[in-house]
DNA sequence: TCTCCTATGTTGGCATTGGTAACATTAGCG
DNA sequence: CGCTAATGTTACCAATGCCAACATAGGAGA
């Protein structure tokens, strides 16, 4: 409120000079776009946030975004974009330090993964959306497959030290991907009820992954 | 924009007894708005029509809708308790039809379950999107554990002929639901890419599930 | 150093859309 | 048979994405 009004009054006014600390150009806009709207992105559930409040929390005009991105969900893009990315980092740190079996690497991404999708919800969520159109913005096949990476990674050195089974490689790391994948978005959907499917999901669902299902 | 002009024209004259086919109250409106709503949805990407079009196509005002639902979400989360039923179905028609062993069931299960997301992506995104909130309308959580109860009576009869392990049922369940999950939805984001995971990712998916990882 | 050109930012406004309020119509119950 | 509640309509508002016209200034070339 009190925002709202400063930032009226100066326009009625006429005259951003009042502000000396702000200039007319901000220097690094689309930067300060992006950081904004992952705050808001963070704050709030899902990506519903308006792009008028983004440029007024970063002291601009309701349409000086337009300069920086074509339209909303171009933003959004590029926010999840960095979310492959942020994601890709979180897993190689955690595979990082652990110097262990590659069955405890994969056990260690498997918890990072779920940790990261707990911790940003509405990031993930959006990478995941289909409110990001993946083809018309390349760069982010690029980062989800540099995410993918790791995991390739780490089944790849598993089966060469025989940890795992010889099996082919894409089926393995779908397999991986998409039962690790399914159970974070399930969690955050909160439909892992403690009486649906025990107190811990996680560490059953992966062990079921490792062990197998069949007698 | 036929359908557009003679329903303004219409009201600019300023009745409706124009239309001796369409009394002033539908019948059963709520009904077709949530069939108009799931075509709508079947035939576009994503939720994102908006209401006045539904109530346009059912051949009311834009308001009526708000006679029948609360709000827009409340139209979507009955459309979404209605997919879990509608999967469910499919799920127990395609076990139904196997009188085979429980591995069999559970294939033809996962199948079919990865044909629904795909053949209803827009409904079956919907049915786990953020925008309709589980514990709000509680009819999902009911109809979402209908649905998961297909998955159950599947394993437990698995576990007790032997065919598979004995593990704790919860997270038994929990591993083969986040798999067919998680596929389901990689593939509707169309991430899972030949080059990335091969030719035939459920088949190798739901492989890697039975037979485990673990060499 | 001066001058434009262009990138960036502002103002005002439009169209879409979800939702409310007040009123109209009618089904159906007492 | 008449009244009431349910259902539908009209007119309206507010929020929001986005566009057009204009303002400012940073910086490359004369």
């Amino acid at each position: 409120m009190f925002l709202v009004s400063t930032y009226v009054s100066s326009v009625n006014i006429g005259s951003h000079l009042n502000h000396p600390e702000r200039p007319y150009h901000h220097g690094d806009l689309k930067r300060a776009l992006v950081e904004t709207a992952q705050a808001m992105l963070r704050e709030g559930e899902g990506w519903q946030f308006n792009l008028r409040e983004v440029a007024r929390r970063a002291g601009v005009s309701h349409t000086a975004p337009y300069k920086h991105f074509p339209d909303k969900s171009a933003l959004l893009a590029e926010i999840a974009r960095q979310g492959y990315l942020q994601l890709r980092d979180a897993l190689t740190a955690a595979v990082g330090q652990n110097t262990r079996s590659a069955r405890a690497e994969l056990l260690a991404a498997s918890e990072a993964y779920l940790a990261f999708g707990r911790a940003n919800s509405s990031l993930y969520r959006l990478m995941f959306s289909a409110d990001v159109d993946k083809v018309r913005y390349e760069g982010l096949i690029e980062a989800s497959l540099a995410t993918f990476d790791v995991l390739l990674d780490i089944l790849t050195r598993g089966q060469k030290e025989g940890v795992f089974r010889a099996a082919p490689l894409e089926g393995q790391a779908a397999a991986c991907w998409a039962l690790v994948h399914g159970l974070t978005m399930l969690d955050l959907d909160r439909q892992l009820l403690v009486e649906k499917v025990g107190p811990n999901p996680s560490g059953a669902v992966i062990e079921s992954l490792l062990e197998g299902i069949l007698a």
